[in-house]
DNA sequence: AGCTGATCATTAGCTTGCTATCGACTTGGA
DNA sequence: TCCAAGTCGATAGCAAGCTAATGATCAGCT
């Protein structure tokens, strides 16, 4: 019965490896490759902004923001209107990684998924999206002696 | 394509999320769960086999026992036979935990679940481990250009 | 017996997540 | 106008994963 956690946790970990090792050879580390997903899309996003839209914390995109300032793929800019707010803006460097980047996930995705059928694919997406639905909606921790059914 | 990889990586940040909250209860941490689960049936493994028993490097291993020690949980005993070995044995602490941890685990897997029908479990199931088996076999990561066909 | 190479665990240092706290700035009410 | 409360980003510190380098011990060969 907790089968499905091993499997989902040991999937899930070699994914993330496969990716970290593919994105690192466009200079971009796997977390960050999400911040830029983002950005490509929406630039001059704040921390907070950010933050929500990964479905993570602000310092994990603050601390992950510095890194890639660092690595020059981003600058901060504060906010003329609103002093509290920073803005962050991709550089052209990020910019050029766009293409790769984006294929080299897409190329990871379909290597994953290659010995699966059109159809298996499919129930893998929507079973995924169950649980997340039943994890986030309303999110009663299993206690022990009260069965969230 | 690429949305497979977003919905495992939301679902298993979720359901870590989740056992660290129900395994806290019980002064473990998420981490923490792997190791006691396999010296719950083989008390006495190296750092080494554990490492590959869980399959994470054993530096993992070895900080998550330094922290165990400190919460009571496992002693570090030098092998008599061999002294580079050191192995892990667990206290009456850590037994009397497992029953409410895997208690635990168990009613997680079942919670997140609940709203799969077996046969969506049984896909979900064999999905993934289509999905481990074809990262783990020979692990070709996916260049640019060459496909793993 | 002694040295060399292999095999362990450990340490150092990184990324990526988290919570809790701090400091700066804005805004609304007195 | 000015102070209090609220809202941001940044920092500190922890867990858990990784790689690379260190250090201790063992084993095999001369």
């Amino acid at each position: 019965m907790t089968e499905v956690l091993r499997l989902l946790t040991r999937a899930q970990k070699l994914l993330r490896a496969a990716a970290d090792e593919a994105m690192s050879r466009h200079g971009v580390r796997v977390g960050q490759n999400l911040v830029l997903e983002v950005l490509w899309e929406t630039d001059g996003l704040t921390p907070g902004e950010l933050a929500a839209r990964l479905q993570v914390t602000t310092p994990t995109v603050v601390n992950t923001a510095t890194r890639m300032e660092a690595a020059g793929l981003l600058v901060r800019r504060r906010d003329p209107v609103d002093g509290r707010l920073v803005r962050l803006h991709l550089t052209p460097k990020a910019r050029a990684a766009q293409q790769p980047i984006a294929e080299a996930r897409r190329l990871l995705a379909e290597h994953a998924t290659a010995t699966l059928t059109d159809e298996e694919r499919r129930h893998l997406n929507s079973a995924l999206k169950k649980i997340i639905e039943r994890m986030t909606a309303s999110t009663p921790p299993p206690g022990p002696g009260e069965d969230g059914q």
